[in-house]
DNA sequence: CGTTTGGTTGATGTATGTCAATATTAGTGG
DNA sequence: CCACTAATATTGACATACATCAACCAAACG
């Protein structure tokens, strides 16, 4: 995956400063790296928070906690991702950013990141450009979630975690398999469905030859078929630079 | 409602340049008011688009239209409310962006705008802000979506187009009544449920003496009610600022 | 090797969807 | 201003996706 795919979308002008940014931020956060256990909170909801982090190894994600108990996870953060950028800008992040399992993470404080992000655009570019990435999310998941049956969410997600994962080279880009430490019950409050109703979709698609997910392992048995149950919800960004990354590649640069 | 109120979450240390910010956008955009008649796309999907705009009158929304007929209103943008912003930052927004109803809207080249964006940091900090705080509503969108029942998620959007009118000072602190120009349809697309079922829980509510909506005005006959029947799904920073503006401020600051 | 945690499966309940008929309102041209 | 039409909303009967409850199984783990 080349960086202009990873930061598809973008104007291209801009590429060379996301690329420069991407570089001097990784340089100023180096060797502040911390290591997180699983179900610890890195950022509290309500709190002042004072770190922008950069996430190494392992997955977290950001959930918000009802008061009667409901849970929902509202983005996923993968290897790479940079999380809590709006640290920068408001006191309050009215949700938390919770370790979904053990995790390694950088951290720089928040002002020192803003100085640099006054004094060096490229910097600023790739900070602003991880936020306008994770509104994309967002937007994707809103149609999921208003618009989608249980089973597209389900294919949905698997196929956007294969993408991600993919763009940032944790896996190759032809892979059918990665790790996906999320339990049941948490992909359910990501899902916005129940444990139990994973646990049917789930069989479903183990039962039907299209991918199965087990010990914390995602293995895709028939990728265009995934990519099937997916379509509906997926946006022209997604179909082209996610759903048929790896083999299909030739395809579908082939109709371009 | 302060601006203080307004731009509350955000760095105490940057109010005045949002304050300020707000103000340069306004003088630069000036003068480049266009109409738009309802139903019109403002910002078509998948293309690159040029422009950022600020709505003055009336009522747009971000929408996405699935191959099959779905639909889904991602945003609704209120008075006030700059948007496409993102603009300036990738040539291609996933989502359309319609007019709800007829509008006002200025608007400004995305290059020109990001001119002064660069020169001009109380501009950027404005526009920065516009971002987090939509991506703030997505969160909330997100969690009422999926954990929110149909009635919750009614009361909540109620909630919180009330609030939203309060801030741009486009209704008084203690209304109990506004416009709200979405047909039944659209607020079933906004609400991930069908135009039918919005209907019964609108009757229901009207029955319980809570609130009516209709002909495009929604009069609260018991905010009390009605911001209980929303309130597990505020987060704490709504449930200050929105949920109780106006009469019951006195009481709800009486508990802090 | 018992205890916890996560996952599976079945029986049953319910919120919401679908379909279809009717009522109401808004828009349009004469 | 009326008559016609199209759009929107209401209501009822019925269907279904998903939730709930509960029992059981299988790893993992101290």
């Amino acid at each position: 995956m080349s960086d202009s795919a990873r930061f598809a979308l973008h104007r291209p002008e801009f590429l060379g400063a996301l690329v420069r940014g991407e570089a001097k931020i990784a340089a100023l956060v180096k060797e502040s790296s911390i290591t997180v256990p699983a179900r610890a909170t890195l950022v509290e909801a309500n709190t002042d928070h004072r770190f922008v982090y950069r996430l190494l190894k392992g997955w977290a994600g950001r959930t918000r906690l009802l008061r009667d108990g409901r849970n929902q996870f509202i983005l996923i953060f993968l290897p790479g991702d940079l999380f809590a950028v709006k640290s920068m800008f408001i006191t309050h992040q009215t949700d938390a950013v919770v370790a979904i399992t053990d995790l390694i993470t950088e951290r720089i404080d928040y002002r020192k990141l803003h100085k640099a992000y006054v004094a060096d655009s490229d910097i600023a570019m790739r900070c602003i450009w991880q936020v306008v990435e994770e509104e994309r999310r967002l937007h994707s998941w809103v149609v999921g979630l208003g618009q989608g049956s249980a089973e597209e969410r389900v294919a949905l997600l698997l196929m956007d975690f294969r993408g991600r994962l993919i763009l940032s080279k944790t896996i190759a880009p032809d892979s059918l398999t990665y790790n996906m430490p999320l339990t049941q019950v948490q992909l359910a409050d990501h899902l916005g469905i129940t444990g139990v109703h994973v646990s049917r979709v789930l069989k479903d698609f183990r039962d039907s030859g299209m991918v199965t997910v087990r010990d914390g392992r995602v293995t895709i048995a028939n990728l265009d078929m995934l990519a099937q149950r997916a379509s509906a919800l997926l946006d022209a960004y997604e179909r082209v630079t996610r759903a048929y990354v790896g083999e299909q590649e030739a395809a579908s640069s082939a109709h371009d």
